[in-house]
DNA sequence: GTCTATACTTGGATAGAC
DNA sequence: GTCTATCCAAGTATAGAC
């Protein structure tokens, strides 16, 4: 599942161009997967793009399916880390909305989300893929839960509909309104969404507040 | 984009055989849209489901392209019109809720919303799709703008966020829910999210009553 | 209408030169 | 490490026999 049996303990410098290329064909792959989809995306289409042969596909990563999930664990590790960089100085739903709002026009403008949706539609046709994916999604689903049990604290509407169900729903609907958008290249319809959702958001702070325990806004200090 | 110039007109009875294999080959290019993905939807794997030759494909649909929009088409009006006759009864938000849940329930089993995803993912790769594809999404969005209307009172929330817009989301999770069920293959985390929004409905329905200039049940009457 | 046969193209993957 | 050359499998599409 890793690589090949190449430079894989020699990631700092030493073979500079080696790694290089290596990430060139990563962001490639991701590249194209935007573009021209999941059965689209070849070895030959994607070398093309990273500017080097396609037999380094299967010099680096083994098989086209491999590079491909190395290029999902690119694209989800730096979103999530960027979610987790924005998420962390919000305490209210209605920052939580905003900021979530904000991050996801520009997945939908750089084409993020196409990337994990190509490969969960794709894995229908690759033996194996489907749980290598499923496996990828589950920081996402955990993300939002934790995000949302922060924001709007576990003693609050958390008691009536759990966290987790919540957050599935949440990633559910990052990757509807990817497909959605994508289809018809409209991104308005989509963040207009989350615009009326943080007009709602003071409604859910308020019944919030009427089941909880009188929880103010919760600044983690430790 | 219709078909080549066989039996068009000649839909009744008539060539008992031909409208037989052509229904088997939309039937089956569905059934491999399900387990196979866009990707693996050859015409050679189409016709071998179907039990005939993967010439006949080219025969009747000139492109394995058109028969997986006959395909499309043939799941996307028969789910319309189950759907349209089921919420036709309903009048309540918590009503429609338990109506969506129950038939989407049937969708996840059988398959139904796969077709659609894979098609619009697949979409990506293969030029003058895209459009296509977009155009059988209207009478959804269409019809579940038409539902909420009907059930919440355009007079209700409707003021506040408009039903179009609603829609548009309620098509997204259908697709989002879609995608994460059928990855891990469990449809009971997409079914809770409909029973937690059913606990949801009287809400939307005071909010509503709060709003709206004292309308009740609507019962279309002429 | 349906099948066989076939032409042509693309794609995954490997071997070996440099 | 990177490229060329190549093999082989699979796919689209057409022609023509039955």
């Amino acid at each position: 599942m890793a690589k090949s049996g190449t430079s894989s303990r020699v990631m700092a410098e030493g073979t500079g161009r080696s790694t290089a290329t290596m990430r060139a064909l990563v962001d490639a792959a991701a590249e194209t997967l935007k573009s021209e989809g999941f059965a689209g995306a070849s070895a030959r289409a994607i070398a093309g793009r990273a500017g080097c042969n396609q037999a380094l596909v299967f010099y680096y990563f083994d098989s086209v399916t491999n590079l491909l999930l190395a290029a999902l664990d690119a694209v989800s590790n730096a979103r999530l880390e960027r979610y987790r960089a924005a998420v962390e100085q919000v305490s209210s739903p209605a920052e939580l909305v905003e900021v979530a709002a904000a991050i996801f026009g520009e997945d939908l403008d750089r084409g993020h989300v196409t990337v994990l949706v190509e490969m969960i539609a794709g894995a229908a046709s690759t033996p194996g893929l489907g749980p290598e994916v499923s496996a990828r999604m589950t920081p996402w689903t955990q993300f939002a839960s934790g995000a949302i049990d922060s924001a709007l604290g576990a003693s609050a509407l958390g008691s009536v509909i759990p966290s987790s169900e919540v957050a599935y729903g949440i990633v559910a609907i990052y990757l509807g309104l990817e497909l959605l958008s994508h289809l018809d290249g409209d991104r308005t319809s989509a963040l207009a969404l989350f615009d009326h959702a943080k007009q709602l958001a003071p409604l859910v702070e308020a019944l919030g507040g009427m089941a909880a325990p009188t929880r103010p806004k919760d600044t983690t200090g430790p």
